[in-house]
DNA sequence: CATGAATGAGTGTTCATTCAT
DNA sequence: TATGAATGAACACTCATTCAT
């Protein structure tokens, strides 16, 4: 390894260790109460040590945003490429697969899918990064009406409605952990297959 | 009345004016970013003022947050109580008196089921009243079930189900008003009917 | 003196002090070296405790030149006023009070026309409050030329070169003082003179 | 031309290009504005590199001041040294060389002889430096007393004066550019002569 | 010779809060 | 009850500079 690429690669820890005290902080103290200092403190450096990785706070956000959308895809991605099987199968792992992220997830499922809005007015992020999610189930949804295992009907109105259902089970179990849920894993197949009834 | 129970009524007003211009402000600047200066200033009274209705910024908050759950309560009772004839009419009532309580009061939605997590740390709020509007949720669900409109099951498991779904729809749409929903009322509908198929 | 009276008074006093700190410390340390904190210290307050006062960095700023306007153009009112009777020595009057304004007040001379520069670009000020020094001069040099004992001469060129020799000595005598001058006075007068004759 | 040699150019090249970035940044952006960050950024190098050249911040300076000395000196006598005839008309090209040399210079100009005193309280440059300009003035004025063009006078008090006048239409033409002066060159012309006409 | 990493001090400003009146 | 004055802590960020490489 030559020495450049040894610098590479400790440029990308730290810039790996600054994003990572970031989304903890973030999780632990609030979007807006995530202060340099503090990522600096966790980290042990100076607040400006920051600076010659990030240009700014926004630019460490923005960083941590796309990491969880890549995440986030990958995710689905895997989910889906595990059950090859028939459309349905596929559909099911995704939606599987979007809990189970939510779940590993808690910090970046909140930034993409719960705290969302007041950071998006700033923060410009492709659009397409957010959407790719809802697209593959879209065509999840498209390819099991075609294949008849689900009643023929509108691919947005159900593909939405499924969405709807997989965020609010996501959402509750993070934002409520406490809440005495019945049995974490048997709600969370209960709510898929109540989902797939639905849209049937 | 006496010069007692007028003051008494005055300081109420007063309060009830500092948690309106509290909540505006939340819902126009985000919560993290209202301050007691802002609120001051929207009610154009001095910022020490507030001192003298609310000890400090957490208990105007917590204030605003036993509002909302009032509010959010008799939504749901409200709605129930204007279908009062069989169980599945009076369950589906309440489903959309969730939802509709969600778009009409995105501030409060937010601020109880969305932003909660980090309030709750710090603010202890009487656990019933979070609940409380599940717990009717239930009571209809079992309602429903006993009426035999409903396939037999755990009521709990069902119920959180739903709870999901409902939140899910409405947590979304607050969230992420400029997606593009296919038909808000439709949508909504669609959900309804999805989810009480889901379960049947 | 009522308590309002009292507390006006008392506010104007504040921020007279804060001036004057200000003004100080921009003597010594230059316009851009002085922050907020510095002023602070030197008036032993807190640096927050100047935002009961002004609003920012630049209000005082303002306020400041503002105060440097008005004593200027008084002193060339007073000197003039002293000395009614002819032309000549109203005019030969403006000099010396301008050139006195200058040396009695170096640092608010400094501010208005030795520094002025890049503070213009962000402050803006009445252009009259500025100019209208001046305009005594041209004043003072029409009513000479009218009354025969100033060259009939193109009044707005008279007068600026007037100005400028003006500026130069004031200026000089302000930003050199351990230069090995010969007898301060006696330039000042020589240089008066040779600025009468000069344009005569 | 040796290693040595070849190497010492370099580095003078290397010191050109940083002052000369120094310049005209002072120009563009006011003398405090000025950060070492911004000079390195300016010729394409990092922040660190220039102390290879310079020891500090306040070095370039020095090194800056003296340079804008130099050409000064240079200005003065190269303009003198054209009009060679009588002392007369040596003097007065002196005058206008002055004073074409701060229009041609500004930023030095202002570095030199407005801005001055902030900088020497911690810049020490020899004297004689800052002070050659003015012997010459001295000289000239002294010649022409003795070849009996100027009125014999205490030639420091006229010199003085003089110099007094010069800097005032200089430092105001540099300083407001913008005032409605009438005519430039003519205002020159009129100064330099009413200047001698003053001391004659 | 040149650089990236790092830092402590400093910038203007906002904040929740206390206190005397 | 209401307020103006005041403050210490915190904010994002810039700076001149040092150091190891």
């Amino acid at each position: 390894m030559s020495t450049n690429e040894r610098r590479k690669k400790e440029i990308k820890e730290m810039k790996q260790e600054i994003i990572e005290a970031a989304v903890q902080l973030f999780l632990s103290d609030g979007y807006e109460n995530v202060s340099m200092r503090k990522i600096a403190k966790k980290i042990q450096y100076s607040p400006t040590a920051i600076y010659n990785y990030f240009a700014s706070k926004e630019e460490i956000l923005k960083q941590l945003l796309m990491n969880g959308y890549s995440i986030f895809l990958n995710s689905l991605k895997e989910g889906v490429a595990k059950s090859e099987e028939d459309a349905l199968s596929r559909l099911k792992a995704s939606l599987n697969a979007y809990i189970h992220f939510g779940l590993s997830h808690p910090d970046y499922y909140r930034l993409i899918f719960i705290e969302n809005l007041h950071l998006l007015q700033k923060i410009i992020i492709d659009e397409d990064d957010r959407t790719k999610g809802f697209q593959l189930l879209t065509e999840l949804v498209a390819e099991a009406m075609n294949e008849g295992v689900l009643k023929k009907n509108e691919v947005q109105l159900v593909s939405q409605s499924l969405w709807a259902s997989l965020h609010g089970i996501t959402a509750l179990l993070i934002t409520f952990p406490d809440f005495g849920w019945s049995d974490f894993d048997g709600l969370i197949r209960f709510q898929v297959e109540a989902m797939i009834k639905g849209v049937s």
